[in-house]
DNA sequence: GACGGTATGCTGGTCGGACCAGTAACCCAG
DNA sequence: CTGGGTTACTGGTCCGACCAGCATACCGTC
Protein backbone atom coordinates (compact mmCIF):
# COMPACT_ATOMS: atom_id res chain seq x y z
CA UNK A 1 0.00 0.00 0.00
CA UNK A 2 1.06 3.33 -0.89
CA UNK A 3 0.15 6.60 0.26
CA UNK A 4 0.34 9.85 -1.44
CA UNK A 5 2.18 12.96 -0.40
CA UNK A 6 -0.09 15.70 0.78
CA UNK A 7 0.15 18.57 -1.30
CA UNK A 8 -1.09 21.57 0.82
CA UNK A 9 -2.99 24.17 -1.57
CA UNK A 10 -3.02 27.40 -0.67
CA UNK A 11 -6.11 29.04 -0.47
CA UNK A 12 -5.41 31.47 -3.92
CA UNK A 13 -4.35 28.58 -5.66
CA UNK A 14 -7.57 27.27 -5.05
CA UNK A 15 -9.42 30.64 -6.57
CA UNK A 16 -6.97 30.40 -9.61
CA UNK A 17 -8.38 27.18 -10.13
CA UNK A 18 -11.83 27.53 -9.67
CA UNK A 19 -11.53 31.35 -12.24
CA UNK A 20 -9.08 29.34 -14.84
CA UNK A 21 -11.68 26.15 -15.08
CA UNK A 22 -14.82 28.85 -15.38
CA UNK A 23 -12.52 30.45 -18.48
CA UNK A 24 -11.93 27.11 -20.05
CA UNK A 25 -14.83 25.85 -19.72
CA UNK A 26 -16.81 28.37 -21.32
CA UNK A 27 -18.89 29.46 -18.56
CA UNK A 28 -16.92 32.56 -18.86
CA UNK A 29 -16.53 33.98 -22.40
CA UNK A 30 -13.94 36.69 -23.68
CA UNK A 31 -15.54 39.93 -22.99
CA UNK A 32 -17.16 39.09 -20.14
CA UNK A 33 -16.71 40.77 -16.64
CA UNK A 34 -15.61 38.98 -13.44
CA UNK A 35 -17.36 40.28 -10.43
CA UNK A 36 -15.50 42.85 -8.05
CA UNK A 37 -12.91 41.43 -5.56
CA UNK A 38 -15.11 42.58 -3.03
CA UNK A 39 -18.03 40.45 -4.46
CA UNK A 40 -15.10 37.63 -5.00
CA UNK A 41 -13.98 37.79 -1.53
CA UNK A 42 -17.45 36.89 -0.32
CA UNK A 43 -18.52 34.35 -2.98
CA UNK A 44 -15.15 32.57 -2.24
CA UNK A 45 -15.35 33.19 1.47
CA UNK A 46 -11.35 34.62 1.80
CA UNK A 47 -10.25 38.23 2.16
CA UNK A 48 -9.29 40.31 -0.42
CA UNK A 49 -5.68 39.80 -0.48
CA UNK A 50 -6.22 36.44 -1.19
CA UNK A 51 -8.43 37.12 -3.80
CA UNK A 52 -6.26 39.69 -5.62
CA UNK A 53 -3.08 37.17 -5.11
CA UNK A 54 -4.96 35.26 -7.79
CA UNK A 55 -6.10 37.57 -9.79
CA UNK A 56 -2.51 38.75 -10.29
CA UNK A 57 -1.61 35.42 -11.10
CA UNK A 58 -4.63 35.30 -13.65
CA UNK A 59 -3.77 38.42 -14.98
CA UNK A 60 0.31 36.98 -15.69
CA UNK A 61 -0.94 34.14 -17.23
CA UNK A 62 -3.00 36.46 -19.73
CA UNK A 63 -6.46 35.43 -18.63
CA UNK A 64 -7.85 38.62 -17.39
CA UNK A 65 -7.20 42.52 -17.16
CA UNK A 66 -8.41 44.55 -14.61
CA UNK A 67 -8.23 48.37 -14.70
CA UNK A 68 -8.85 50.44 -11.91
CA UNK A 69 -11.92 52.31 -11.55
CA UNK A 70 -13.81 50.33 -13.77
CA UNK A 71 -17.39 49.84 -12.09
CA UNK A 72 -17.91 46.47 -14.28
CA UNK A 73 -15.04 44.02 -12.37
CA UNK A 74 -12.34 41.93 -14.26
CA UNK A 75 -12.55 41.71 -17.84
CA UNK A 76 -11.58 38.06 -19.15
CA UNK A 77 -9.71 38.02 -22.22
CA UNK A 78 -9.63 36.34 -25.50
CA UNK A 79 -6.83 33.56 -25.17
CA UNK A 80 -3.57 34.89 -26.90
CA UNK A 81 -0.06 33.64 -27.16
CA UNK A 82 1.16 36.70 -25.18
CA UNK A 83 2.02 35.02 -22.24
CA UNK A 84 3.29 31.85 -24.44
CA UNK A 85 5.71 35.00 -25.70
CA UNK A 86 6.56 36.15 -22.58
CA UNK A 87 7.66 32.76 -20.72
CA UNK A 88 9.09 32.12 -24.03
CA UNK A 89 11.51 35.19 -24.05
CA UNK A 90 12.23 34.62 -20.12
CA UNK A 91 13.89 31.26 -20.68
CA UNK A 92 15.97 32.34 -23.45
CA UNK A 93 17.20 35.44 -21.11
CA UNK A 94 17.45 33.55 -18.35
CA UNK A 95 19.43 30.26 -20.11
CA UNK A 96 21.92 32.38 -20.85
CA UNK A 97 22.17 30.94 -24.58
CA UNK A 98 24.92 31.31 -26.97
CA UNK A 99 24.23 33.32 -30.33
CA UNK A 100 25.49 30.32 -31.60
CA UNK A 101 22.23 28.43 -29.74
CA UNK A 102 20.01 31.08 -30.99
CA UNK A 103 20.99 31.11 -34.31
CA UNK A 104 21.06 27.36 -34.74
CA UNK A 105 17.23 27.56 -33.65
CA UNK A 106 16.21 30.30 -35.59
CA UNK A 107 17.72 28.83 -38.81
CA UNK A 108 16.15 25.69 -37.96
CA UNK A 109 11.94 26.92 -37.46
CA UNK A 110 12.69 29.94 -39.83
CA UNK A 111 13.50 27.10 -42.83
CA UNK A 112 10.08 25.28 -41.37
CA UNK A 113 8.86 28.20 -41.72
CA UNK A 114 9.50 28.90 -44.95
CA UNK A 115 8.84 25.54 -46.20
CA UNK A 116 5.37 25.85 -44.94
CA UNK A 117 4.68 28.84 -46.09
CA UNK A 118 5.93 27.65 -49.46
CA UNK A 119 3.53 24.37 -49.69
CA UNK A 120 0.41 25.93 -47.87
CA UNK A 121 0.55 29.73 -49.09
CA UNK A 122 -3.16 30.98 -50.69
CA UNK A 123 -3.38 33.57 -53.25
CA UNK A 124 -3.91 35.97 -49.81
CA UNK A 125 -0.67 35.39 -48.53
CA UNK A 126 1.12 35.87 -51.57
CA UNK A 127 -0.69 39.43 -51.70
CA UNK A 128 0.52 40.45 -48.41
CA UNK A 129 4.37 39.36 -48.79
CA UNK A 130 3.91 41.31 -51.78
CA UNK A 131 2.42 44.33 -50.26
CA UNK A 132 5.29 43.94 -47.45
CA UNK A 133 7.83 43.40 -49.99
CA UNK A 134 6.99 47.04 -51.37
CA UNK A 135 7.01 48.55 -48.32
CA UNK A 136 10.79 47.42 -47.89
CA UNK A 137 11.10 48.81 -51.46
CA UNK A 138 9.79 52.03 -50.27
CA UNK A 139 11.43 51.96 -46.59
CA UNK A 140 15.36 52.18 -48.56
CA UNK A 141 14.91 55.60 -48.87
CA UNK A 142 13.69 56.28 -45.82
CA UNK A 143 15.87 55.28 -43.27
CA UNK A 144 17.26 52.21 -41.82
CA UNK A 145 14.44 52.20 -38.94
CA UNK A 146 11.67 52.35 -41.47
CA UNK A 147 13.31 49.32 -43.70
CA UNK A 148 13.53 47.16 -40.45
CA UNK A 149 9.68 48.04 -39.58
CA UNK A 150 8.47 46.46 -43.05
CA UNK A 151 11.34 43.93 -43.05
CA UNK A 152 9.78 42.63 -39.83
CA UNK A 153 6.06 42.84 -41.72
CA UNK A 154 8.00 40.64 -44.10
CA UNK A 155 8.85 37.90 -41.49
CA UNK A 156 5.65 38.02 -39.84
CA UNK A 157 3.92 37.33 -43.10
CA UNK A 158 5.99 34.43 -44.02
CA UNK A 159 5.36 33.27 -40.65
CA UNK A 160 0.96 33.67 -40.77
CA UNK A 161 1.12 32.09 -44.19
CA UNK A 162 3.37 28.83 -42.75
CA UNK A 163 -0.01 29.19 -40.49
CA UNK A 164 1.38 27.68 -37.04
CA UNK A 165 1.09 30.30 -34.28
CA UNK A 166 3.85 28.44 -32.12
CA UNK A 167 6.13 29.14 -35.25
CA UNK A 168 4.98 32.40 -35.11
CA UNK A 169 5.75 33.18 -31.74
CA UNK A 170 8.71 31.27 -31.11
CA UNK A 171 9.94 33.05 -34.34
CA UNK A 172 9.52 35.90 -33.42
CA UNK A 173 10.79 35.64 -29.87
CA UNK A 174 13.94 34.11 -30.90
CA UNK A 175 14.47 36.83 -33.41
CA UNK A 176 14.02 39.46 -30.91
CA UNK A 177 16.44 37.57 -28.45
CA UNK A 178 19.21 37.86 -31.53
CA UNK A 179 18.38 41.28 -32.02
CA UNK A 180 19.35 42.37 -28.65
CA UNK A 181 22.55 40.36 -28.73
CA UNK A 182 24.14 42.13 -31.57
CA UNK A 183 22.27 45.25 -31.71
CA UNK A 184 25.30 47.42 -30.58
CA UNK A 185 27.25 45.61 -32.70
CA UNK A 186 24.75 45.79 -35.91
CA UNK A 187 24.42 49.30 -35.11
CA UNK A 188 28.10 50.37 -35.94
CA UNK A 189 27.96 48.03 -39.04
CA UNK A 190 29.49 50.50 -41.74
CA UNK A 191 27.41 50.21 -44.57
CA UNK A 192 23.83 50.12 -43.92
CA UNK A 193 22.67 51.08 -47.61
CA UNK A 194 24.17 48.04 -48.74
CA UNK A 195 22.78 46.01 -45.88
CA UNK A 196 19.43 46.84 -47.04
CA UNK A 197 19.94 46.13 -51.20
CA UNK A 198 20.95 42.78 -49.59
CA UNK A 199 18.09 41.84 -48.08
CA UNK A 200 15.75 42.97 -50.22
CA UNK A 201 17.17 40.99 -53.16
CA UNK A 202 17.17 38.06 -50.78
CA UNK A 203 13.74 38.33 -49.90
CA UNK A 204 12.78 38.92 -53.43
CA UNK A 205 13.99 35.28 -53.89
CA UNK A 206 12.29 34.25 -51.45
CA UNK A 207 8.89 35.07 -52.73
CA UNK A 208 9.89 33.64 -56.40
CA UNK A 209 10.32 30.32 -54.49
CA UNK A 210 7.39 30.47 -52.61
CA UNK A 211 5.08 31.75 -55.31
CA UNK A 212 6.35 28.35 -57.30
CA UNK A 213 5.86 26.29 -53.89
CA UNK A 214 8.86 25.35 -53.80
CA UNK A 215 9.65 24.67 -50.61
CA UNK A 216 12.54 23.15 -50.34
CA UNK A 217 14.52 26.18 -51.79
CA UNK A 218 12.70 28.29 -49.75
CA UNK A 219 14.09 26.72 -46.61
CA UNK A 220 17.70 27.16 -48.05
CA UNK A 221 17.09 30.33 -48.72
CA UNK A 222 15.88 31.36 -45.40
CA UNK A 223 18.37 29.39 -43.44
CA UNK A 224 21.61 30.82 -46.07
CA UNK A 225 19.86 34.53 -45.27
CA UNK A 226 20.39 34.01 -41.25
CA UNK A 227 23.88 32.53 -41.92
CA UNK A 228 25.17 34.72 -44.15
CA UNK A 229 24.30 37.89 -42.57
CA UNK A 230 24.58 36.78 -38.47
CA UNK A 231 27.50 34.15 -38.92
CA UNK A 232 30.34 36.97 -37.90
CA UNK A 233 28.79 37.39 -34.99
CA UNK A 234 29.19 34.15 -33.89
CA UNK A 235 32.70 32.77 -32.72
CA UNK A 236 34.32 31.08 -35.05
CA UNK A 237 34.44 28.24 -32.94
CA UNK A 238 30.96 27.86 -33.01
CA UNK A 239 29.97 27.96 -35.99
CA UNK A 240 30.14 24.73 -36.63
CA UNK A 241 27.17 24.22 -35.01
CA UNK A 242 25.36 26.10 -38.24
CA UNK A 243 27.15 24.10 -41.03
CA UNK A 244 24.64 21.02 -40.56
CA UNK A 245 21.28 23.47 -41.42
CA UNK A 246 23.07 24.82 -44.26
CA UNK A 247 23.97 22.06 -46.33
CA UNK A 248 20.02 20.24 -46.60
CA UNK B 1 6.35 66.58 -32.25
CA UNK B 2 4.68 63.50 -30.60
CA UNK B 3 3.68 62.76 -27.15
CA UNK B 4 4.17 59.20 -25.76
CA UNK B 5 1.50 57.66 -23.98
CA UNK B 6 1.60 58.12 -20.40
CA UNK B 7 1.81 53.98 -18.98
CA UNK B 8 0.35 53.96 -15.53
CA UNK B 9 2.80 51.59 -13.99
CA UNK B 10 1.56 49.36 -10.71
CA UNK B 11 4.01 49.31 -7.41
CA UNK B 12 3.88 45.52 -7.98
CA UNK B 13 5.09 45.55 -11.81
CA UNK B 14 8.56 47.34 -10.53
CA UNK B 15 9.03 45.36 -7.92
CA UNK B 16 8.33 41.97 -10.45
CA UNK B 17 10.74 43.86 -12.79
CA UNK B 18 13.63 44.71 -10.84
CA UNK B 19 13.65 41.16 -9.21
CA UNK B 20 13.33 39.79 -12.78
CA UNK B 21 16.14 41.53 -13.82
CA UNK B 22 18.01 40.77 -10.75
CA UNK B 23 17.61 37.16 -12.19
CA UNK B 24 18.55 37.35 -15.41
CA UNK B 25 21.12 39.41 -15.19
CA UNK B 26 23.00 36.92 -12.69
CA UNK B 27 22.88 38.72 -9.55
CA UNK B 28 21.16 36.40 -8.29
CA UNK B 29 21.68 32.98 -8.98
CA UNK B 30 19.72 29.81 -8.73
CA UNK B 31 19.25 28.60 -5.33
CA UNK B 32 19.93 31.54 -3.78
CA UNK B 33 17.49 33.59 -1.43
CA UNK B 34 15.33 36.65 -1.74
CA UNK B 35 15.68 38.61 1.52
CA UNK B 36 12.40 38.28 3.37
CA UNK B 37 9.43 40.07 2.46
CA UNK B 38 9.33 42.26 5.10
CA UNK B 39 13.11 42.86 4.57
CA UNK B 40 11.92 43.53 0.95
CA UNK B 41 8.81 46.06 2.00
CA UNK B 42 11.40 48.23 4.06
CA UNK B 43 13.91 47.90 0.54
CA UNK B 44 11.10 48.75 -1.98
CA UNK B 45 9.55 51.23 0.53
CA UNK B 46 6.04 49.70 0.16
CA UNK B 47 3.76 47.60 1.89
CA UNK B 48 3.84 43.57 1.86
CA UNK B 49 0.57 43.24 0.63
CA UNK B 50 2.64 45.05 -2.38
CA UNK B 51 5.76 42.95 -2.31
CA UNK B 52 3.58 39.74 -1.97
CA UNK B 53 1.73 40.15 -5.28
CA UNK B 54 5.03 40.80 -7.15
CA UNK B 55 6.54 37.66 -5.51
CA UNK B 56 2.96 35.68 -7.05
CA UNK B 57 3.64 37.13 -10.28
CA UNK B 58 7.39 36.20 -10.14
CA UNK B 59 6.14 32.60 -8.60
CA UNK B 60 3.82 32.26 -11.83
CA UNK B 61 6.36 32.56 -13.75
CA UNK B 62 8.53 29.92 -12.09
CA UNK B 63 11.29 32.18 -11.24
CA UNK B 64 11.03 31.87 -7.38
CA UNK B 65 9.45 29.80 -5.08
CA UNK B 66 8.62 30.38 -1.53
CA UNK B 67 7.75 28.27 1.56
CA UNK B 68 6.03 28.94 4.34
CA UNK B 69 8.48 28.97 7.56
CA UNK B 70 11.69 29.11 6.13
CA UNK B 71 13.27 31.30 7.38
CA UNK B 72 15.61 31.51 4.31
CA UNK B 73 13.16 33.49 1.96
CA UNK B 74 12.59 32.94 -1.19
CA UNK B 75 14.08 30.72 -3.48
CA UNK B 76 15.21 31.61 -7.06
CA UNK B 77 14.56 28.92 -8.88
CA UNK B 78 17.01 27.54 -12.17
CA UNK B 79 15.51 28.06 -15.49
CA UNK B 80 12.68 25.95 -16.48
CA UNK B 81 10.04 25.54 -19.01
CA UNK B 82 7.28 24.83 -16.76
CA UNK B 83 5.80 28.13 -17.61
CA UNK B 84 6.11 27.65 -21.16
CA UNK B 85 4.28 23.93 -20.57
CA UNK B 86 1.52 25.95 -18.30
CA UNK B 87 1.23 28.37 -21.14
CA UNK B 88 1.08 25.95 -23.99
CA UNK B 89 -1.20 24.02 -21.83
CA UNK B 90 -3.74 26.72 -21.04
CA UNK B 91 -3.33 27.51 -25.03
CA UNK B 92 -4.38 24.57 -26.00
CA UNK B 93 -7.05 24.06 -23.94
CA UNK B 94 -8.76 27.33 -25.10
CA UNK B 95 -8.71 25.85 -28.32
CA UNK B 96 -5.84 28.25 -29.97
CA UNK B 97 -3.77 25.16 -30.42
CA UNK B 98 -5.19 22.35 -32.22
CA UNK B 99 -3.16 19.26 -32.58
CA UNK B 100 -2.52 19.64 -35.82
CA UNK B 101 -0.44 22.22 -35.01
CA UNK B 102 0.90 21.22 -32.27
CA UNK B 103 2.23 17.91 -34.13
CA UNK B 104 3.18 20.02 -37.10
CA UNK B 105 5.07 21.87 -34.85
CA UNK B 106 7.00 18.88 -33.67
CA UNK B 107 7.63 17.42 -36.75
CA UNK B 108 9.51 20.45 -37.74
CA UNK B 109 11.34 20.18 -34.28
CA UNK B 110 12.01 16.88 -34.47
CA UNK B 111 12.84 17.00 -37.79
CA UNK B 112 16.04 19.15 -36.83
CA UNK B 113 16.90 18.07 -33.87
CA UNK B 114 17.17 14.37 -35.72
CA UNK B 115 19.48 16.04 -38.28
CA UNK B 116 21.58 18.03 -35.93
CA UNK B 117 22.16 15.04 -33.54
CA UNK B 118 23.38 13.22 -36.60
CA UNK B 119 25.67 15.67 -38.02
CA UNK B 120 26.83 16.36 -34.37
CA UNK B 121 27.17 13.41 -32.17
CA UNK B 122 30.17 12.07 -30.29
CA UNK B 123 30.57 8.39 -29.40
CA UNK B 124 29.57 9.63 -26.36
CA UNK B 125 26.36 10.17 -27.78
CA UNK B 126 26.12 7.38 -29.72
CA UNK B 127 27.20 5.37 -26.36
CA UNK B 128 24.43 7.08 -24.55
CA UNK B 129 21.16 6.31 -26.89
CA UNK B 130 22.78 2.42 -27.64
CA UNK B 131 22.33 2.91 -23.57
CA UNK B 132 18.56 3.86 -23.76
CA UNK B 133 17.54 1.48 -26.93
CA UNK B 134 18.59 -1.35 -24.92
CA UNK B 135 16.31 -0.02 -21.88
CA UNK B 136 13.86 0.06 -24.11
CA UNK B 137 14.23 -3.50 -24.99
CA UNK B 138 13.97 -4.07 -21.43
CA UNK B 139 11.17 -2.35 -20.98
CA UNK B 140 9.18 -4.36 -23.64
CA UNK B 141 8.64 -7.18 -20.87
CA UNK B 142 7.82 -5.02 -17.89
CA UNK B 143 4.91 -3.07 -19.47
CA UNK B 144 4.20 -0.07 -21.07
CA UNK B 145 4.73 2.34 -18.22
CA UNK B 146 8.01 1.37 -18.14
CA UNK B 147 8.52 1.40 -21.71
CA UNK B 148 7.41 4.74 -21.92
CA UNK B 149 9.68 6.11 -19.83
CA UNK B 150 12.94 4.49 -21.79
CA UNK B 151 11.44 5.91 -24.84
CA UNK B 152 11.57 9.63 -22.88
CA UNK B 153 15.07 8.78 -22.04
CA UNK B 154 15.84 7.91 -25.72
CA UNK B 155 14.18 11.14 -26.53
CA UNK B 156 15.99 12.86 -24.40
CA UNK B 157 19.20 11.70 -25.17
CA UNK B 158 18.51 12.89 -29.07
CA UNK B 159 18.01 16.38 -28.14
CA UNK B 160 21.25 16.08 -25.83
CA UNK B 161 23.26 14.61 -29.24
CA UNK B 162 21.66 17.73 -31.02
CA UNK B 163 22.91 20.13 -28.55
CA UNK B 164 20.84 22.83 -28.76
CA UNK B 165 18.77 23.49 -25.14
CA UNK B 166 16.09 25.70 -26.71
CA UNK B 167 15.40 22.72 -29.22
CA UNK B 168 15.22 20.16 -26.29
CA UNK B 169 13.08 22.46 -24.28
CA UNK B 170 10.40 23.17 -27.13
CA UNK B 171 10.38 19.72 -27.53
CA UNK B 172 10.15 18.21 -24.14
CA UNK B 173 7.05 20.84 -23.71
CA UNK B 174 5.33 19.99 -27.26
CA UNK B 175 6.03 16.39 -26.56
CA UNK B 176 3.83 16.92 -23.19
CA UNK B 177 0.75 18.71 -24.75
CA UNK B 178 0.42 16.06 -27.31
CA UNK B 179 0.92 13.28 -24.91
CA UNK B 180 -2.42 15.59 -22.82
CA UNK B 181 -4.61 15.59 -25.87
CA UNK B 182 -4.37 12.02 -26.80
CA UNK B 183 -3.50 10.11 -23.76
CA UNK B 184 -7.21 8.93 -23.26
CA UNK B 185 -7.38 7.92 -26.61
CA UNK B 186 -4.11 6.38 -26.21
CA UNK B 187 -5.07 4.11 -23.14
CA UNK B 188 -7.89 2.71 -25.28
CA UNK B 189 -5.24 1.69 -28.13
CA UNK B 190 -5.74 -2.41 -27.84
CA UNK B 191 -2.65 -3.84 -29.14
CA UNK B 192 0.68 -1.97 -27.09
CA UNK B 193 2.64 -4.63 -27.89
CA UNK B 194 2.79 -4.15 -31.31
CA UNK B 195 2.96 -0.72 -30.75
CA UNK B 196 5.81 -1.02 -28.42
CA UNK B 197 7.76 -3.15 -31.45
CA UNK B 198 6.72 -0.42 -33.97
CA UNK B 199 8.88 1.99 -31.87
CA UNK B 200 11.31 -0.56 -31.14
CA UNK B 201 11.71 -1.09 -35.05
CA UNK B 202 11.57 2.62 -35.66
CA UNK B 203 14.79 3.84 -32.98
CA UNK B 204 17.00 0.99 -34.20
CA UNK B 205 16.50 2.86 -37.75
CA UNK B 206 17.37 6.23 -36.60
CA UNK B 207 20.20 5.30 -34.41
CA UNK B 208 21.61 3.16 -37.79
CA UNK B 209 21.30 7.03 -39.28
CA UNK B 210 22.67 8.87 -36.80
CA UNK B 211 25.39 6.37 -36.60
CA UNK B 212 26.05 6.92 -40.47
CA UNK B 213 25.58 10.81 -39.81
CA UNK B 214 22.73 10.80 -42.15
CA UNK B 215 20.79 13.34 -40.86
CA UNK B 216 18.69 13.87 -44.29
CA UNK B 217 17.84 10.14 -43.08
CA UNK B 218 17.09 10.33 -39.43
CA UNK B 219 14.84 13.33 -39.92
CA UNK B 220 12.96 12.04 -42.49
CA UNK B 221 12.69 8.93 -40.04
CA UNK B 222 11.34 10.77 -37.49
CA UNK B 223 8.82 12.54 -39.05
CA UNK B 224 7.54 10.07 -40.50
CA UNK B 225 7.13 7.89 -37.44
CA UNK B 226 5.71 11.02 -35.73
CA UNK B 227 2.72 11.05 -38.72
CA UNK B 228 2.48 7.44 -38.54
CA UNK B 229 1.69 6.88 -35.04
CA UNK B 230 -0.12 10.41 -34.18
CA UNK B 231 -2.21 11.63 -37.43
CA UNK B 232 -5.15 8.98 -36.63
CA UNK B 233 -5.72 11.60 -34.34
CA UNK B 234 -6.05 14.41 -36.17
CA UNK B 235 -8.85 15.39 -38.15
CA UNK B 236 -8.88 14.29 -41.45
CA UNK B 237 -9.21 17.84 -42.97
CA UNK B 238 -6.07 19.09 -41.42
CA UNK B 239 -3.73 16.43 -41.93
CA UNK B 240 -2.95 18.19 -45.17
CA UNK B 241 -1.38 20.49 -42.96
CA UNK B 242 1.44 17.39 -41.99
CA UNK B 243 2.18 16.34 -45.48
CA UNK B 244 4.45 19.26 -46.61
CA UNK B 245 6.84 17.93 -43.72
CA UNK B 246 6.51 14.47 -44.90
CA UNK B 247 7.92 15.42 -48.37
CA UNK B 248 11.08 16.64 -47.84
C1' DG C 1 31.70 15.30 25.49
C1' DA C 2 27.95 13.56 22.49
C1' DC C 3 23.12 13.55 21.88
C1' DG C 4 17.96 14.53 21.69
C1' DG C 5 14.47 17.45 22.77
C1' DT C 6 12.84 22.12 23.48
C1' DA C 7 12.56 27.19 23.14
C1' DT C 8 12.81 30.98 20.16
C1' DG C 9 12.71 34.12 16.53
C1' DC C 10 11.87 34.36 12.34
C1' DT C 11 9.23 32.99 7.98
C1' DG C 12 5.20 32.98 4.66
C1' DG C 13 -0.17 32.66 4.45
C1' DT C 14 -4.31 34.82 5.61
C1' DC C 15 -7.34 38.12 7.51
C1' DG C 16 -9.76 42.68 8.26
C1' DG C 17 -10.05 47.38 7.84
C1' DA C 18 -8.79 51.79 5.83
C1' DC C 19 -7.85 55.44 2.35
C1' DC C 20 -7.20 57.20 -2.33
C1' DA C 21 -7.59 58.15 -7.35
C1' DG C 22 -10.17 56.93 -10.96
C1' DT C 23 -14.09 55.31 -13.82
C1' DA C 24 -18.83 54.72 -15.77
C1' DA C 25 -23.31 55.45 -15.39
C1' DC C 26 -26.89 58.24 -14.07
C1' DC C 27 -29.41 62.45 -13.63
C1' DC C 28 -30.59 67.01 -14.23
C1' DA C 29 -30.13 71.62 -16.19
C1' DG C 30 -29.86 73.83 -20.42
C1' DC D 1 -31.38 65.93 -27.18
C1' DT D 2 -27.15 67.26 -25.38
C1' DG D 3 -23.50 68.32 -21.75
C1' DG D 4 -21.65 68.50 -17.46
C1' DG D 5 -21.62 67.37 -12.84
C1' DT D 6 -22.81 63.85 -9.15
C1' DT D 7 -22.33 59.50 -7.22
C1' DA D 8 -21.50 54.96 -6.11
C1' DC D 9 -18.30 51.70 -6.62
C1' DT D 10 -14.01 50.11 -8.61
C1' DG D 11 -9.03 48.57 -8.24
C1' DG D 12 -4.34 49.96 -6.03
C1' DT D 13 -2.00 50.55 -1.90
C1' DC D 14 -1.20 50.73 2.85
C1' DC D 15 -1.33 49.14 7.80
C1' DG D 16 -1.63 46.03 11.68
C1' DA D 17 -2.66 41.59 13.29
C1' DC D 18 -2.71 36.51 13.95
C1' DC D 19 -1.41 31.76 12.84
C1' DA D 20 1.27 27.58 11.68
C1' DG D 21 5.67 26.14 10.31
C1' DC D 22 10.66 25.89 9.76
C1' DA D 23 15.91 26.35 11.40
C1' DT D 24 18.71 27.12 14.62
C1' DA D 25 20.61 27.71 18.96
C1' DC D 26 20.21 26.44 23.42
C1' DC D 27 19.99 23.22 27.23
C1' DG D 28 19.52 19.27 30.09
C1' DT D 29 20.35 14.33 30.00
C1' DC D 30 23.14 10.49 29.56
Amino acid sequence: MRFEPVATVRAYERVVQQIEEAVFSGTLKAGERLPSERELMTQFAVSRSTIREALRVLQAAGLIRSKPGDPRGPEVLAASPAALHKSMHRLTRADHLSLAELLQFRMALDGSAHLLAAKLRTEEHLAELEAALAAMHAGTSLGYAEFSRADVAFHEAIARAAGNPLLVVCLEVVRGVVLEQIEERLSHAGDQDALMRTWLAHHGEVLQAIRDADGELAARLARRALYDNYAEYVPECERVLLHPLLDI
